[in-house]
DNA sequence: AGAAAAAAGAGAAAAAAATCTCTATTTCCA
DNA sequence: TGGAAATAGAGATTTTTTTCTCTTTTTTCT
C-alpha cells in the first residue's frame, strides 16, 4: 500500500527519491532537522519547489526549524511504497539484467526481484546473485500464481515485444523496459522506459554546449 | 559537432532518441516515408508534438506524404551528435559498470567509452568487454592529455563524490552519475543523474494505482 | 481536371510546472 | 521580555510544455 493516495505532479514524484537519499545521509551524520533551504542547496533545487513537493506527501514542517529528518524519511518512504517492497520478475539475464539483480539497492527502493527468466538454455537453472534463472516459458503461469504485477525487461531489442506480451499474459501490470523500443501493449499496461538514451542525449548536448563555450570557434558566418 | 545549435525544449530532446529507434525499425522494414500521425501512434504521442519536436531539429516533411525515413534518421542522428561519437571514461567496473561497457548500444548512440577505471587492485589491469581497466589515480592525467570531456560514474555511493572530483580535476565537463547522491561540483559541470530510482518511483506508484483499481478494497473510511 | 483526403506547419489556447511574493509562526538573542 | 531572523505554507504570477485550431500543400481518386 502506498501512502497519501493524492495526486502528485510527475516531476515532483521523480524528485522524491533524491530527497530520501539526501535525508538518509543527513541522518547518518546525526542531523535532527532540515530546512527546505538546505535541501535545495544540496540538490540544486528551489526551496519553494522542495516545499511543494514535500507538501504533496503530507509532510509537515515547522517555521524557523524545518522538518524532522527522521519523520520526513518515514513519510517519504511510506509515500513511495518503499516500506513494503513489491515483488517483480526480471526477464533477460544478460549484462544489464545481472547488474540489476546484483544491485542491492533495488530492495531498499521498493522492488524485490524474486525470479529471473531467460530463453537461453545455458542460463536457465543458473543462480545470478541469489536469484534463480528460470525458463521464460514458465513466466506467465508463475506470475499469475504468485500475483506478481511488475516485470523488468532487460532483453535485446528483437525479443522485447514478444517477452512483454508474455508478461501481460501472466497478468503483469507494469513493465520497466530497458530495450530501446516502444512496446505495443494494451492501454492499461503501464510501461516505464529505461530512458538510458534520452539521458545520454541530454548529456551529449550539454557537453557539446560546454565545449563550444570553451572554444568559440564557429563565428556564426552570415 | 552537434547539428542545428538552436534551442530545443528538454522534453523534446529526450524524445528524439525514441524517434530514431522507431525510424530505424521502419527502415529495416523498407518503409520509405512516415507521417507524424504514424510516429505518434507507435510511440503514444500527440502527432502535433512529434511535429514540433522534429521541427526543432530542422527536419522538413511534405504535406500528405510525411517525412522521408532515411533523411529523417540522418537529420536526427546529426542533431543528437550520434554521427561522430564522443569519447568518455567510465569509473567503477562493478556490475553496472561492466554492463554499460558491454552494452554495444552506447557506441551507436554517440558515446564511446575508451577506458575504464577502478580503485580495486584486483580489477585494475583486467579487460572488461574489450576495455582496459586502469588505476583510478591515472584518470585526471589521462583525461586531460586525451581531451576526454565525459565521465560515466558507476561507483558505490560512498566513493561517488570523491571520484567525481577527480574527474573534474582531469577536465571532465559532464558526468553521467548512476550513484544515488547529488554530487557537489562547480556550477559549470553538468551532471546527468541515472534516475533509476526516479523511474522506479513512478513505476511503483502507477502499479499501485492499477492494483487498487482492480481491488477497490479500501472504501475511504471517514 | 476537379474534388476529397491526408498531412505539414504556424499560431493560439490550455494545462502543467516552476518561481515569486507575502504572511504567519517559531526560535534565538540581546 | 521584546525584537530580529529564519522558515513553512498559501496564493499569485510567470514560464514552459502540451494540445488544439486553422490554413496550405500535396496526392489520389473519380
Amino acid at each position: 500500500m502506498i501512502g497519501h493516495s493524492a495526486k502528485i505532479p510527475l516531476p515532483s514524484l521523480k524528485r522524491l527519491p533524491g530527497y530520501v537519499h539526501f535525508l538518509r545521509s543527513l541522518k547518518c551524520e546525526g542531523v535532527a532537522t532540515v530546512s527546505t533551504t538546505a535541501i535545495g542547496r544540496a540538490l540544486r533545487l528551489d526551496p519553494t519547489q522542495v516545499r511543494k513537493d514535500l507538501a504533496c506527501t503530507g509532510a509537515e514542517g515547522r517555521p524557523r526549524v524545518g522538518y524532522r529528518v527522521d519523520d520526513l524519511i518515514v513519510v517519504l518512504e511510506e509515500f513511495l511504497g518503499w516500506r513494503n517492497v513489491s515483488e517483480a520478475f526480471l526477464v533477460g539475464a544478460g549484462h544489464l539484467g545481472s547488474a540489476l539483480l546484483g544491485y542491492e539497492g533495488l530492495r531498499n527502493h521498493g522492488l524485490d526481484v524474486i525470479a529471473a527468466f531467460d530463453s537461453h538454455p545455458a542460463k536457465v537453472g543458473q543462480d545470478v546473485h541469489g536469484v534463480k534463472v528460470l525458463d521464460i516459458e514458465r513466466l506467465p503461469g508463475l506470475a499469475r500464481r504468485m500475483g506478481v504485477h511488475i516485470g523488468v525487461l532487460t532483453v535485446p531489442v528483437d525479443a522485447a515485444q514478444e517477452v512483454a506480451e508474455r508478461m501481460v499474459e501472466g497478468g503483469i501490470l507494469s513493465i520497466w523496459n530497458f530495450a530501446p523500443v516502444s512496446l505495443q501493449l494494451p492501454e492499461k499496461i503501464f510501461v516505464q522506459n529505461g530512458e538510458l538514451y534520452a539521458q545520454l542525449a541530454v548529456l551529449l548536448r550539454r557537453t557539446e554546449e560546454a565545449v563550444s563555450r570553451k572554444t568559440p570557434s564557429t563565428p556564426e558566418v552570415a
